[in-house]
DNA sequence: TTTTAAATGGACAGTAGTGTCCAGTGATAT
DNA sequence: ATATCACTGGACACTACTGTCCATTTAAAA
């Protein structure tokens, strides 16, 4: 009775100052970055108690130390994914640019981006949305906001609001279902395929160096990926 | 040992001679059936036999007797997924017509179409295929088949092969993005976009006759849903 | 060094699923 | 009418989860 579940003083304040070395100590972050690990490979249903304590080395018990109960923890996810993902789509949309295409350009720059935008996390959550009505909600009022930031974006390159939102929502969902289905593709072919791509999203042909900037920025990404 | 287990002989060879009323007998189909029901609206991990047995008010062992065990059943489920869905739209696609906007509108026309696309199973088969790798093996054929089919359309009309398949897959998985987050939508506004969309997928802008005729079509099903 | 609260792990109870076994039932053929 | 065989349901064994309880350990504070 006199126990607080919530809030655990942790006594590593500063992570750098003793860093997570071994199995030191566990964190509440730590489950929530072992449960987003699992989400993300293996969906919401393997977010299990035991399978999570396994890969802290840890007892299963402990899990309730710092979580209510496994919902709990499901909750925490879900707020996480739902401000970081959100928020980079819908600032990259509304950052300036030159042309459309190179509006459409920032879009892919974000969602290609693993440092900007968990396309695999967000992959996740929409499968488990499928699964829950209280995820599908926050899921639809996601979508919602990153629909409009997108169709404003089209608006202001002078695009009429029924054609804007059309090219956003094409722009928008043949995201959604090319991650769905080639997430694993080589980055190659989807580079071949750019101008062709732009061309469908904005109905206008993009500029060479509007091609060659982004190909770079690609380039850019890839070895922060690998030197990391 | 003597007991064949496969292949039951089933007394209702002609089920119009003896439809299933009430609970008079159950046959293989019958927990298909129901388990197709279950895998659309709740997921194959709902796909459990005691839920079968409960909507079919018969007890769990008997699906035994139909099935060698539950895997048995998801095979069948998604042998009978990849028949159907796939064969229609592939037909479709490699339906005749005058413009790259009718060939368009002919997969729309399947896609919207319940009586020869079933949207809802397609689309849960794409979720179940997350958490099983044969299934991802199966369904990973199916869309390769699929944009083939897609692409070949665009390249019968003139589009050069790089921009063929292009256009094919930006149709395809806009299908797919689409129907993952809107599927509930009303087709008013499906209607109302159409012209933008056909813009956006052929390059070129639609008469107005094939929008029309594309109206009048899904005006059609409508009925003929209706009065099922 | 001792104290103490945070953090842990083992044992347990409860629930929900799969698959097996087998005795029983009822329709059909003889 | 009855014997047979297709078909059913209840009982059981097993496994895998969640969540609770509690005695013990450990690290920080005194």
């Amino acid at each position: 009775m006199t126990r607080k579940k919530s809030a655990p003083v942790l006594h590593r304040d500063d992570p750098d100052k003793e860093p997570l070395v071994g199995n030191v100590k566990v964190t509440r972050q730590d489950w929530v970055n072992v449960a987003m690990d699992v989400l993300i490979s293996d969906g919401v249903e393997m977010v299990k108690v035991l399978v999570l304590a396994d890969r802290l080395g840890v007892s299963r018990s402990s899990f309730y130390w710092y979580f209510k109960s496994r919902q709990d923890l499901l909750d925490a996810l879900l707020e996480n994914w739902q401000k970081t993902n959100t928020e980079a789509l819908v600032t990259q949309a509304e950052m300036p640019a030159g042309t459309i295409t190179g509006a459409v350009c920032n879009v892919f720059r974000c969602v290609m981006n693993p440092a900007l935008f968990n396309n695999k996390l967000d992959f996740a959550v929409r499968d488990w949305a499928r699964r829950s009505g209280p995820v599908r909600r926050v899921l639809d009022q996601s979508d919602a906001r990153r629909l409009s930031a997108l169709s404003g974006m089209f608006e202001r390159f002078g695009y009429e609001p029924l054609e804007a939102l059309t090219r956003a929502r094409i722009l928008y969902f043949m995201q959604i279902g090319y991650n769905d289905a080639e997430l694993h593709e080589p980055m190659d072919e989807r580079l071949r395929l750019l101008p062709n791509y732009l061309l469908g999203f904005t109905g206008k042909a993009p500029q060479q160096d509007e091609i060659d900037d982004f190909i770079a920025y690609v380039e850019e990404i890839s070895g922060e990926t690998n030197s990391a």
